[in-house]
DNA sequence: TTGACACTACGAATTGATTCGTAGTAAATT
DNA sequence: AATTTACTACGAATCAATTCGTAGTGTCAA
């Protein structure tokens, strides 16, 4: 029962990449994590801002709250990294690519380039891919 | 002057694909597009809607406007196909894959799994890339 | 016990995207 | 001339995401 989880927003997503890196977490973690990382660009959000968030990603699912050692709650998330971007890939690749993850990949590595160990890296699976049956 | 245009909505975005494919346009014909395509899906935009969006699309600057032969007006898309979807492309890269093109390619090969040709066109790609000093 | 602290809970404002009804207008049809 | 047709213009409603103020609560230290 993981596939009727909503789509997390962008300011979601934000909460959700501090939990994927760190693992479990208070708001309070959360929140400076996140203010450190955009103190640069722009002005962070609030504290209770990030907490109403994460409760209503626990409301929404994407977020399991557990008792934690003090008084705050801890939160770990449901969704897994991973599928979270491929869910996010393929919305990006159906809507702006009519489906074709080729065309895809061939902009991102135009607009990234890749270096020399990543394009390896690619190279490797795509000649794993090409052997076991692609579908 | 093509660096300060907005990022197009979801909404926004359905109508420029449209015009990409067809070329210039009215608000009819991208209405009657859209209709058709969503018609198994989602109940499709009524066409004052397009319309408020176009003409919200044209004071943004995305869509360039021009006088056609009958009364209604003829829509150009300004921003590029290819532009638009390296932005986005890139914003997702960075977004949700702590910007490495990479990981977002190996999950885009894994979430839809390419053609033989098109692991080709990929192979083909990062060969040039590989020599070609990439940054 | 009192107050400061560190939290959570919740209502409500704000902002942006999307929606569409209704009104206006000019040209084509009767 | 009056009506219908084919549009554009615009205000305003709705909806979702984001924001944060303020209030409540339990704990801990003086």
């Amino acid at each position: 029962m993981n596939g009727k989880l909503p789509k997390p927003t962008p300011a979601e997503t934000g909460i959700l990449n501090v939990l994927w890196d760190l693992g479990p977490g208070t708001v309070k973690q959360v929140h400076s994590r996140l203010a450190e990382q955009r103190a640069e660009e722009l002005r962070p959000s609030g504290y209770t801002t990030i907490l109403k968030l994460m409760q209503i990603m626990a409301e929404k699912g994407l977020l399991r709250r557990i008792e934690g050692d003090g008084r705050a709650h801890v939160y770990i998330p449901v969704i897994e990294r991973d599928t979270a971007q491929r869910q996010m890939v393929r919305e990006l690749v159906d809507r702006l690519f009519g489906g074709s993850s080729t065309q895809m990949v061939l902009q991102a590595l135009e607009e990234r380039p890749a270096s020399a160990e990543e394009l390896d890296e690619i190279r490797r699976l795509i000649a794993a891919r090409s052997e076991g049956g692609a579908a």
